[in-house]
DNA sequence: CTTGGACATCTTG
DNA sequence: TCAAGATGT
């Protein structure tokens, strides 16, 4: 037995190129080798686009484009849309393709995460260890595989030269080290990708790595078509220069309140931190994940996982479409309690399994909310759904007259979660509900059966395999990983000392300011978070929004009777009043029309600009946050802090020197 | 001290 | 941006 196996792993991610595309692609190869994008919405506009092939891009056209503006790039863009169905995008066809795509990857090996539609994780690490230990080597023959490192001596801007400088240095893949690993585990993912290729058209991108995190991020290092391997030694390196929101999960907030707030650029600057003010400063536990992570160090395992957790959808209704009275909110409730059925059905038949709990999901100007009820057994319609949402959200109403809703919302999302097995659905508060109702928890779906599952029967554990070859309800679109810019300058000084000294005046000001009930080792112990208010961009637009929207409206649509104005839209493609919640549904009828007359081959291309005025961004009221500050879960202590510390910072260019200067 | 309910918030494509 | 989920408290 080999020490290396105890302690390392070959993690390899495999994403999909341009995924939607790619399945239009195939479905119409005439389009093949032209510049493609898929879209999504508002199709007199183009829609906005969702993915976009690699010929499209390099015109410049990227993702998140209307498709007119890539028109304009690219004349010959081709636009494909995505099916729609109340008013919602249909993603059915794109989860079948990931279907299949994943049945041929779990052919080759059993621990796969799907990560998302178009993207799975593989722990390689048994698969290597058997192929080493047989010495079942199979000739290195890498076709579109890179390795990030310097290894060529005589020119290292060639990447081929590159890769055979560094095979030549692990020659010997007898030896037991981490390289041979990685290589044994890229010909097996480049085997996997010649597969998917072979059998059913798709092409790829991958990375090869000792972690998951590590894995996505060289997987974006060459695309589309291409491996990319991230030998051990070459970790510091592409880290040293990797800008921190490339890494998975910061590439939100946490992202940038390290970058904005704390000035790093790099996860290098990130790993010269100290552990300590991280810990202090962000938690135990993602201080902690910070510090790894700076170092390329992730232990997250690659689950196996394969069904989602809940099942959901929502809705925002933006400007004049808020749902401000009760036949708009009753409308749009039924809408998406129906979309949910209709997906809970086809999870139940696939998945063997039923929901428990039943979730609400509204903003509106008071802020953003969710309130959830449990499903009894048996109810799983759209019709028991309405009731208990409509019931839910009359909590929410404050309008004085029956048929008004305020304050109106904005977003209205349902979903389900907390399955348990088919027909294990117990009666609330029963105790055979605590015992017999046990969740299903995919990541135990490879386990074999043992005796001490209290209600692990023959039957379910038969059920609960049928499951394995099942994928759950997963929206996520393609990904895009950009290229990563090695061109970040580092930054020289480190930042400790930034931190240390910010945590001090914190603590100074704090035991100043709120001495009674603050006590000084409470205090250390509190995570100091930067918290940005959230509202910040918000706050800022929102009466300029307000104004603009009654301007919007004053110009574009004079007409119509005013009396029942709020309710009625005025479609600009046919000047008919449409009643505002039914919009979505008379679009869908322009759109059929459109792609009629495309397919029959008229230039619709020039003629619709104009139709897109009614759709522009309209302003939106933007929810405060005061009606929160009662919550009482809050530390009064750390939200007074993280407020004071973020107005600070807030209301200086660079946060940390600002703060300095001010005090 | 552990677990679970009920929300709130974050991340991603 | 929007929508879907997962994660955190």
């Amino acid at each position: 037995m080999n020490l290396t196996r105890l302690n390392e792993r070959v993690i390899c991610l495999i994403d999909m190129d341009c995924f939607y595309v790619q399945v239009e692609e195939i479905e119409q190869p005439e389009f093949r080798g032209k510049p493609c994008g898929v879209s999504q919405y508002n199709p007199y506009k183009g829609g906005g686009l969702i993915a976009v092939n690699y010929e499209a891009r390099s015109f410049g056209v990227k993702r998140g484009m209307r498709g007119e503006e890539a028109k304009k790039l690219c004349p010959d863009f081709n636009i494909f849309y995505v099916r729609e169905k109340r008013g919602k995008a249909d993603l059915s066809k794109y989860r079948e393709a990931s279907l299949k795509i994943f049945e041929i990857i779990l052919k080759h090996c059993d621990k796969v995460e799907k990560a998302s539609i178009d993207e799975a994780y593989l722990d390689l690490t048994d698969l290597v260890m058997e192929r080493f230990q047989n010495k079942s080597l199979t000739n290195v023959n890498f076709v579109d595989s890179f390795v990030y490192g310097s290894f060529s001596i005589d020119d290292s801007n060639n990447a081929e030269k590159n890769l055979k400088a560094w095979l030549d240095i692990n020659q010997d893949l007898t030896h037991e080290c981490s390289d041979v690993f990685l290589i044994i585990g890229a010909c097996i993912v480049q085997e996997i990708r010649q597969d998917i290729k072979n059998t059913l058209g798709y092409h790829c991108s991958a990375g090869i790595a000792q972690n998951k995190t590590l894995a996505k991020l060289c997987a974006g290092l060459n695309k589309p078509n291409k491996q990319t391997i991230l030998p051990a030694n070459s970790v510091e390196e592409l880290l040293q220069k990797i800008p921190i929101n490339k890494i998975k999960n910061l590439g939100g907030k946490l992202g940038s309140i390290l970058h904005e707030q704390l000035g790093l650029n790099t996860v290098g600057d990130l790993a010269r931190q100290n552990l300590n003010d991280l810990v202090k400063y962000f938690g135990e536990k993602t201080g902690n994940w910070l510090n790894q992570i700076s170092h390329g160090i992730d232990q997250e395992p690659v689950s196996s996982r394969s069904t989602a957790k809940s099942i959901g959808c929502s809705k925002n209704f933006r400007g004049k479409l808020v749902l401000n009275n009760r036949v708009k909110v009753e409308h749009w409730v039924r809408q998406l309690c129906e979309e949910l059925e209709e997906r809970l059905e086809s999870d139940r038949k696939n998945n063997n399994r039923d929901p428990t709990l039943l979730v609400l999901h509204i903003t509106n100007e008071a802020g953003t909310f969710s309130k959830s009820t449990s499903i009894s057994p048996g109810k799983y319609t759209a019709h028991h759904f309405v009731t208990q949402v409509l019931d839910a959200l009359n909590g929410y109403n404050k309008s004085k007259t029956k048929d008004d809703w305020y304050p109106a919302i904005y977003t209205l999302g349902i979903s389900a979660a907390k399955f348990v097995e088919k027909g294990k659905n117990m009666p609330a508060n029963s105790i055979e509900k605590f015992f017999n109702s046990k969740p299903i928890d995919k990541s135990s779906e490879i386990q074999p059966c043992t005796s001490n599952n209290i209600d692990a029967d023959i039957e379910i554990v038969t059920e609960e395999n049928s499951n394995d070859n099942s994928f759950s309800n997963e929206n996520n679109l393609e990904i895009e990983s950009k290229e990563v810019s090695s061109e970040n300058s580092i930054k020289n000084s480190s930042n400790k000392m930034d931190i240390r000294c910010l945590l001090l005046k914190q603590k100074e000001k704090a035991t100043k300011e709120d001495e009674s009930d603050m006590d000084a080792d409470n205090f250390e112990e509190e995570p100091i978070i930067l918290i940005e208010e959230k509202n910040d961009k918000k706050e800022k637009k929102s009466s300029e929004k307000i104004n603009s929207y009654f301007m919007k409206n004053s110009k574009e649509e004079p007409i119509t009777d005013s009396y029942d104005d709020i309710d009625y839209v005025l479609c600009d493609k046919c000047n008919k009043k449409i009643l505002s919640w039914e919009m979505p549904e008379h679009e869908d009828f322009h759109f059929a029309q459109m792609i009629s007359r495309e397919q029959s081959r008229e230039n619709i291309n020039s003629n619709n600009n104009v139709q897109n005025n009614a759709k522009k961004r309209i302003a939106e009221n933007t929810p405060t946050k005061e009606d929160k500050s009662s919550k009482k879960t809050q530390s009064k202590n750390s939200k007074k802090l993280k407020t004071e510390l973020s107005e600070t910072l807030k209301s200086g260019t660079n946060s940390i020197n600002n703060y300095f200067k001010k005090n």
